[in-house]
DNA sequence: GTAGAACCTTGCCCCGGAGGTAAGGTCAAA
DNA sequence: TTTGACCTTACCTCCGGGGCAAGGTTCTAC
């Protein structure tokens, strides 16, 4: 059963010493066992949790999701059902990003192409028309609506 | 001619006030001319800069980057042929996170049906299995060799 | 036995791209 | 005059750490 500091830890995990430190006081991690010296010894048991928080990870879970699915394994519960559903919700928000991404991608070759063309007939744009050409916006800001009026008076 | 505050710039373009306010801060926008009050007061011009900038953040180019090819342009260069080289690699850049989603989509709905399945069959698992059986990591950390030995003493 | 490398510790500031809030100044309308 | 909608700056927060400082500990080589 070899007890590892937390470089041991790093190479066995693939995870930065920096960021199992991190994972341990945020609660991912039960507290490391410690040397006299305070060093953190982690048990086979700890390793295979930050396996398991890496592959979470990969999943693009959060830290605080990936909390709550071992609070419960912890708490002697099965996780599972409540994995799914945050499984089911990732996938959701996974689908909606990947057709953003789609069409931020023909967007860049749209964008590309204008530039190409324009650059072609020798059209030196105001402004760089390359941005300009690409329309759509995949993730629009909070509009937050406001009245006119109120126009402002200049320092003269 | 109308000058307009951060209010009426931010309505215009939908971005924030507080977006304009720290691109200002970061020298995407020359800095705006104020009222006696200490108002700032943007110029169509710097609406235009905004609409701009809106776009490029559109086509995920970061702030830094935008002020690239803003100073490229504020400079009198033709921005274009530097924005094309930015957009390729965003392209690129966005090709890798498609394929890299798309597998992490599949990992998903691999790990959602395995725990279905675990769940009909009654199938306790010690660490919950759901995650453990999704294999593949999209993005990897750094390596970072490191020397085996310096095995920890226990406190005892 | 001791130097020095290679670990480890905590703590603090930094990144992007803002959002939130505070504490206060300004301006136009009723 | 007062209200309230606007504006100002400054600082704290988020996420997931990275980087560095300043110091303690342990291992290895001589």
């Amino acid at each position: 059963m070899q007890l590892v500091t937390v470089g041991g830890a790093a190479e066995q995990t693939g995870l930065s010493a920096k960021a199992i430190r991190l994972y341990e006081r945020k609660g991912l991690l039960t507290e490391a066992e410690r040397t006299e010296a305070g060093y953190r010894l982690f048990t086979p048991d700890d390793i295979a949790v930050l396996h398991f928080i890496r592959r979470a990870k990969a999943l693009d879970l959060g830290l605080e999701e990936i909390k709550d699915i071992l609070d419960l394994q912890r708490g002697g519960e099965q996780p599972c059902q409540r994995a799914t559903a945050m499984l089911d919700a990732h996938l959701a928000d996974l689908d909606r990003k990947l057709a953003d991404l789609r069409r931020l991608r023909e967007s860049l070759r749209n964008a590309r192409r204008a530039a190409a063309t324009a650059r072609r007939d020798g059209n030196p744009a105001v402004v760089c028309q390359i941005i300009e050409s690409a329309s759509t916006s995949p993730t629009v800001a909070h509009p937050k609506g406001r009245r006119p009026g109120a126009r402002p008076r200049r320092r003269d």
